[in-house]
RNA sequence: GGGCGGUUAGCUCAGUUGGUAGAGCAUCUCGUUUACACCGAGUGGGUCGGCGGUUCGAGACCGUCACCGCCCACCA
C-alpha cells in the first residue's frame, strides 16, 4: 500500500466514522470493560432543530478529548448524547415558517395541529445537528440518543413536577412576572436582558421652544430610547397652579404611560421637604381619581424629584410598595402590548382592597356611573400601542399643563432575550419552583467539594447567584413543550397528578362523580427538563443499571453562559431527586469569538461556520485548533490561519508516516523499547515517555492547551525535526541489526504518536493506525479502543546527554553559518576533547557533517588562529575562517555575545554576593545559580580566548 | 451600584506553589540535500499597563490608579 503524497481529510473522514460505528466503538458497557471504572459525561443537549456553531464545536471537542482519552485508558465510557426541544426557540422557528409560507398562524391553526406541525419540523431537521456532531468526530454512544420530549424523559418531567408539588417546592402564584408581549408568554428572570437606552428629546416648561408633539412621537416611535418625564400631580383641595409649588407634587418617571395605573405617590418619611404631604392625596391627572401620598423608604430623596409615582401593577418595586400600603393595583396594559384602560372590561387587573385579600376587578361593576365618568376621559387611548400611548399621554399632559419637563435619560430597559421585545411586568398566575430551598444543598455540595468547578473562580459566580436566587417561574404560555400536569375543576380547584385518570380520581373523591376537569394550558420552561438531563437520560424514574453505574457523572463540560440556566438547576434537581450531585467536575470553557475578539453573531455577520472549516481544513485541524487555544479562563479568538497551521501539522505527521513507509519501518512483533541498544532509539523512546506523561497529566487537569502543545512539540520539533533526521543515515545505510532496530523504533514511535494524538485528531490517527496495521502484527482493535500509551521509567538521561549534544552542536554550527553568511561547506575542529567525547563525535560524524554542512570534523588541542568558536555543552568547537570570511564580522559577533554573557554574569554574581539571598533562598536554587554563573564565566573566558586568537 | 476577568514580542496568546520571559503567526535572510514548499535552516523583536508595597528575589503576591471586556442588579 502506497500512501498518497498529501493528506486529504475529506476523503477519509466518513470512512473512519463508518468504521467506528460498525465496531460499536463508542458503546457504553462493552462486555470486556465490565470490571472497568465507569467514566461518564452527558452532552449539553443542543437544540434539536439547530445547527452546529463554533460554541458547539469547542464544547464537544473538549468533551471528546476527555472521553477518548478515558476510553483509551481502559475506562467504561459513556458519553450520553441527545437533543433539547428548546421550547421558545423551536416554536418561533416554526411560526416564522408559517408566516413565510403565508399559512395560517399558530392560533388559527389550533394547538393540536400546530404541535403536530412542530413534530414534523423536528422529524425533518432533527437529525442535522447530530449528523454535524458526528462530522466533528464526537464519540458519543449514539445508540443511547435521547430527546427531552421522548416518552421516557417526559415521564421523568411529570414525575418531578408532581413530586415537587407534593413536597411543597412547586406552587402556583399570582404575582408580577416578566411578560414578553411579542411571544405572549411569561419568561424567567434569566431570560431578561437589560439594554441601555438613551433618548434625545428635551423640553422644559420654562423654555422658549414650543412643545413639538410630532417630534416627540417621532422620537418615541424609534425604540429603544430613554427619557425622564416630570409631571405635576395636583394636591387635592388646592387650586392647581403650575407656577405655585404649594399646589402640587412633582414626580419623575421613565414610563409615563403607566401613570393611568398609578394608585399612589411615595415620599421618604424623613424627606424634610416633602414629608409634610404624607397622608394627603393628589388628583391623578387625566384620570381624575384621588390617590394617596404615602411615606415609604423606597422613595429616595436624592433620586428624581424625591417623590415617586407608584404603579403597583407595572413595576416590581411599586408592587412591593403597594403591598406595604394596601394600594390598588390597576393594570393598564394588555398582553399584546396594546393599551387597554380602566374603561375596557377586557383587562387583567385587580384591587388589593384590604391587606392580603385580593379581589378581582371583574367583580366590580365598572359601568357604575362614577367609573364611566372617569373612563370617558381616557378611553381615547384604548387599544393603541404602548409606545404610541406614551407620546400621546405626554402630549395630553402637556396640553393640560401637567408636564414640567422632559430630559434625555440613560437607563436600563428589560428586553426578552429571544424576542428582543421590551418586556412588561405583568400580573398573572404562574407556576413557580421554590428555588431558594432547592439551592441550599446545591450550595453545600460545591462548598464541600463534592462538585468542583474548573477553573475554580466560577464557584464564586455560582454561589453569588444561588445565594440570591428568586422563585423560578416555570410555566410558559407556549404549546411546544411538556404540558403542565395540573387539572382544574369548575370551581378552580387544582389537581396535580401524573395522569389525567389520577387527577379525575382525586377530583371525584372530593366532589363526586359528575366532575369534569380541564388541563392547564401551559407548558414548562425548557430548562425544567434540561435540569433533569443527567438522570432522566439514564432511565430515571426507573432504577436502571445505567443509572446505578454512570450517575453521578464524571464531568460536565459547558460554557459559562449557562451556569445559571443549566448547571445550577441540574445541581438542585440532581441533589433533590438522586440525593447525590449530578457530576464531580464542572469544566467551564470560554466563548469562541472572532479574530478581533467580538462575539460571533448573525447580525454582525462575523460568524465562522465550523462546518465550513471542516470542509476546508478537516475536522482534526479544527479540533486541534480549539484544543490548543482553550486556555483556562480565556476567550478564544479564532483566526483561520491557526486552523491552517494545524492542518499543516496533520500533513506533517502524514508525511512522516509516509517517510516511514518508504524506509520500510514496519511494526515488529514483540518489539520491546527497553531492549534498544542504539542511543538514538533509546533517546526517542525516552522523549516519548516524557511527552506521554506530560500530556496525560495535562488532560487530567483539563489543561487542553498544554496537552495539545506538548503533543505538537513532540511530533514536529522532536520526532520529525531531529529523530527522523538523525535516523536517516541508519535507515538509508547498510542492512543489519542497527537498521532493523531503528526501523522498528520508528514504527513504534509513530504508534505512540498516533495514540497520543488520537483524542485531538481522531480521524487522521485512526487512518494512519489502519495503514500501519496493514503490515506487521495484526492490530487488536481500532485506535479508538486501543490502550493509552505508557512508557514509564524509560526516560533516558544518558541518551539525552549524547543526542542533546549532537542537536546542540548542529544548531550552533547552523546558527554560526547563517550569521557568517557561509554558504559553502566548511571544516569544524573539536578542541581539547577527551577520548569519550572524541568517540561520540566519531559516531555522529556523518550525520553532523550532513546536517551542519561540514566538509570534515577534526580534533585539535587548541583552536587555530583566525577561527570562529562556539561553545556546546561545555566543549569548544572551532571553525577555521582564514581566507573564508571577513574576520571582522566574527569579531563583532563574538564581542556582542561576550557583552550579553557578561551582563548575565554580572547579574548572577551580584545575586550570589547578596547575603540575604544566600541566607534565605533554597539550597538547590543557590546551587543552580552558582552553576549558571560558573558556566557563564567559562563561556565568557572561552569566547574571549577566541577573540584574542582572531586579532 | 456590586462582582469577575483582561492589559506580556508587530498580531493572537502561553507562562500551575515567586528563582535564567516563551510559542504560533507575521517580518527578514538563506535553501528545490528524493517524507513534507501545507517544507527546511536561521534572524531580529519585550523597561511583562502606571505607581507604591511585601520579599534576598515579583510578569506572578498585596494595595492603588488607568483603560478594555463580561456578568449581575428594582432604582423613579
Amino acid at each position: 500500500m502506497t500512501m498518497e503524497k498529501t493528506f486529504a481529510p475529506a476523503s477519509i473522514e466518513s470512512r473512519i466514522r463508518d468504521a467506528w460505528e460498525e465496531a460499536q466503538a463508542f458503546r457504553a458497557g462493552r462486555p470486556e470493560r465490565a470490571q472497568a471504572a465507569p467514566y461518564s459525561i452527558v452532552i449539553p443537549p443542543p437544540n434539536v432543530t439547530g445547527s452546529l456553531h463554533m460554541g458547539h464545536a469547542l464544547n464537544n471537542t473538549l468533551q471528546d478529548i476527555l472521553v477518548r482519552y478515558r476510553r483509551m485508558k481502559g475506562d467504561d465510557v459513556l458519553w450520553q448524547p441527545g437533543t433539547d426541544h428548546a421550547g421558545i426557540a423551536t416554536q418561533m422557528v416554526v411560526e416564522r415558517q408559517l408566516m413565510e409560507r403565508q399559512e395560517p398562524g399558530r392560533r388559527d391553526m389550533g394547538r393540536e395541529k400546530f404541535v403536530e406541525r412542530v413534530w414534523e419540523w423536528k422529524a425533518e431537521s432533527g437529525g442535522k445537528i447530530v449528523e454535524q456532531l458526528k462530522r466533528l468526530g464526537a464519540s458519543c454512544d449514539w445508540s443511547r440518543e435521547r430527546f427531552t420530549l421522548d416518552e421516557g424523559l417526559s415521564r421523568a418531567v411529570v414525575k418531578v413536577f408532581v413530586q415537587l408539588y407534593r413536597d411543597g417546592l412547586l406552587y402556583k402564584d399570582k404575582r408580577l412576572v416578566n411578560w414578553d408581549p411579542v411571544l405572549q408568554t411569561a419568561i424567567s428572570d434569566l431570560e431578561v436582558v437589560q439594554v441601555e437606552c438613551r433618548g434625545s428629546f428635551k423640553w422644559s416648561r420654562g423654555d422658549e421652544t414650543p412643545f413639538d408633539a410630532e417630534a416627540l412621537a417621532r422620537v418615541l416611535s424609534k425604540s429603544p430610547n430613554g427619557h425622564l418625564y416630570y409631571f405635576n400631580y395636583p394636591l387635592e383641595g388646592e387650586t392647581y397652579d403650575p407656577d405655585n409649588e404649594a399646589t402640587f407634587i412633582q414626580v419623575a418617571t421613565t414610563r409615563p404611560e403607566t401613570m393611568l395605573g398609578d394608585t399612589g405617590v411615595a415620599v421618604h418619611p424623613e424627606n424634610d421637604k416633602l414629608k409634610h404631604l404624607i397622608g394627603r392625596h393628589v388628583i391623578l391627572p387625566l384620570v381624575g381619581r384621588p390617590i394617596p401620598i404615602v411615606g415609604d423608604e423606597y422613595a429616595d430623596p436624592e433620586k428624581g424629584t424625591g417623590a415617586v409615582k407608584i404603579t403597583p401593577a407595572h413595576d416590581f418595586n411599586d408592587f412591593e410598595v403597594g403591598k406595604r400600603h394596601s394600594l390598588e393595583r390597576i393594570d393598564v396594559l394588555y398582553a399584546d402590548a396594546r393599551m387597554h384602560l380602566v374603561g375596557n372590561l377586557a383587562f387583567n387587573a385587580f384591587i388589593d382592597a384590604i391587606g392580603e385579600r385580593i379581589i378581582d376587578i371583574d367583580e366590580l361593576d365598572l359601568r357604575e356611573p362614577e367609573h364611566q365618568g372617569l373612563n370617558s376621559r381616557i378611553e381615547e387611548f384604548d387599544g393603541c400601542d404602548r409606545f404610541e400611548a406614551r407620546a400621546r399621554i405626554v402630549t395630553k399632559m402637556k396640553e393640560e399643563n401637567y408636564l414640567a419637563k422632559i430630559e434625555p435619560h440613560i437607563h436600563m430597559v428589560p428586553h426578552g432575550d429571544r424576542s428582543g421585545a421590551v418586556l412588561e411586568p405583568r400580573l398573572t398566575d404562574q407556576w413557580y419552583v421554590d428555588a431558594k430551598t432547592l439551592a441550599q444543598p446545591a450550595l453545600k455540595a460545591v462548598r464541600d467539594g463534592r462538585t468542583t468547578f474548573v477553573p475554580k473562580n466560577w464557584e464564586k459566580t455560582y454561589f453569588e447567584w444561588l445565594e440570591n436566587i428568586q422563585p423560578w417561574c416555570v410555566s410558559r404560555q407556549l404549546w411546544w413543550g411538556h404540558r403542565i400536569p395540573a387539572w382544574y375543576d369548575a370551581d378552580g380547584n387544582v389537581y396535580v397528578e401524573e395522569t389525567e385518570e389520577a387527577a379525575l380520581a382525586a377530583a371525584r373523591a372530593k366532589l363526586g362523580d359528575g366532575v369534569t376537569l380541564t388541563r392547564d394550558e401551559d407548558v414548562l420552561d425548557t430548562w425544567f427538563s434540561s435540569a433533569l438531563w443527567p438522570f432522566s437520560t439514564l432511565g430515571w424514574p426507573e432504577k436502571t443499571p445505567e443509572l446505578a453505574r454512570y450517575y453521578p457523572t464524571s464531568a460536565l463540560v459547558t460554557g459559562f453562559d449557562i451556569i445559571f440556566f443549566w448547571v445550577a438547576r441540574m445541581m438542585m434537581m440532581g441533589l433533590h431527586f438522586m440525593g447525590e450531585v449530578p457530576f464531580r467536575d464542572v469544566y467551564i470553557h470560554a466563548l469562541v469569538r472572532d479574530e478581533k475578539g467580538a462575539k460571533m453573531s448573525k447580525s454582525k455577520g462575523n460568524v465562522v461556520d465550523p462546518l465550513r472549516l471542516i470542509d476546508d481544513y478537516g475536522a482534526d485541524a479544527l479540533r486541534f485548533t480549539l484544543a490548543a487555544m482553550a486556555a483556562q479562563g480565556r476567550d478564544i479568538k479564532l483566526a483561520t490561519n491557526r486552523v491552517e497551521g494545524y492542518r499543516n501539522f496533520a500533513t506533517k505527521l502524514w508525511n512522516a508516516s509516509r517517510f516511514a513507509e518508504i524506509n520500510g519501518c514496519r511494526r515488529v512483533e514483540n518489539y520491546d523499547p527497553r531492549a534498544n541498544t542504539i542511543t538514538l532509539n533509546r533517546w526517542i523512546v525516552g522523549e516519548a515517555a516524557r511527552t506521554i506523561a506530560e500530556v496525560g497529566a495535562a488532560i487530567d487537569a483539563y489543561r487542553f492547551n498544554d496537552a495539545a502543545n506538548a503533543t505538537y512539540r513532540f511530533v514536529w520539533n522532536i520526532f520529525c525535526d531531529w529523530y527522523l533526521e538523525l535516523a536517516k543515515p541508519l535507515l538509508q545505510g547498510a542492512d543489519g541489526a542497527e537498521k532493523d532496530e531503528t526501523r522498528a523504533t520508528v514504527a513504534f514511535a509513530l504508534d505512540q504518536i498516533y495514540a497520543l494524538l488520537h483524542p485531538f485528531m481522531p480521524f487522521l490517527t485512526e487512518e494512519l493506525w489502519a495503514i500501519k496495521g496493514a503490515e506487521g502484527p495484526k492490530r487488536e482493535s481500532l485506535l479508538a479502543l486501543a490502550a493509552w500509551p505508557s512508557l514509564e521509567g524509560l526516560e533516558d538521561g544518558e541518551a539525552e546527554t549524547e543526542i542533546g549534544w549532537v542537536v546542540d552542536l548542529i544548531s550552533e554550527v547552523r546558527s554560526l553559518r547563517a550569521e557568517m553568511n557561509l554558504t559553502s561547506e566548511t571544516e569544524l575542529l573539536l578542541i581539547g576533547d577527551d577520548d569519550a567525547r572524541k568517540a561520540r563525535a566519531t559516531r555522529w560524524d556523518e550525520t553532523i557533517r550532513k546536517l551542519a554542512r561540514l566538509s570534515h570534523i577534526g580534533f585539535a588541542e587548541a583552536a587555530p588562529k583566525s577561527s570562529a568558536q562556539i561553545i556546546v555543552r561545555g566543549g569548544v568547537a572551532a571553525m577555521p575562517l582564514e581566507g573564508v570570511i571577513d574576520l571582522g564580522a566574527e569579531r563583532t559577533r563574538l564581542s556582542k555575545e561576550i557583552g550579553k554573557l557578561e551582563g548575565e554574569f554580572k547579574k548572577l554574581d551580584v545575586k550570589l554576593a547578596n547575603e540575604g539571598f544566600l541566607a534565605k533562598a533554597d539550597e538547590d536554587v543557590i546551587e543552580e545559580h552558582r552553576e549558571r554563573r560558573d558556566e557563564t564565566a567559562a563561556r565568557v573566558e572561552k569566547l574571549n580566548a577566541a577573540l584574542l586568537r582572531l586579532s
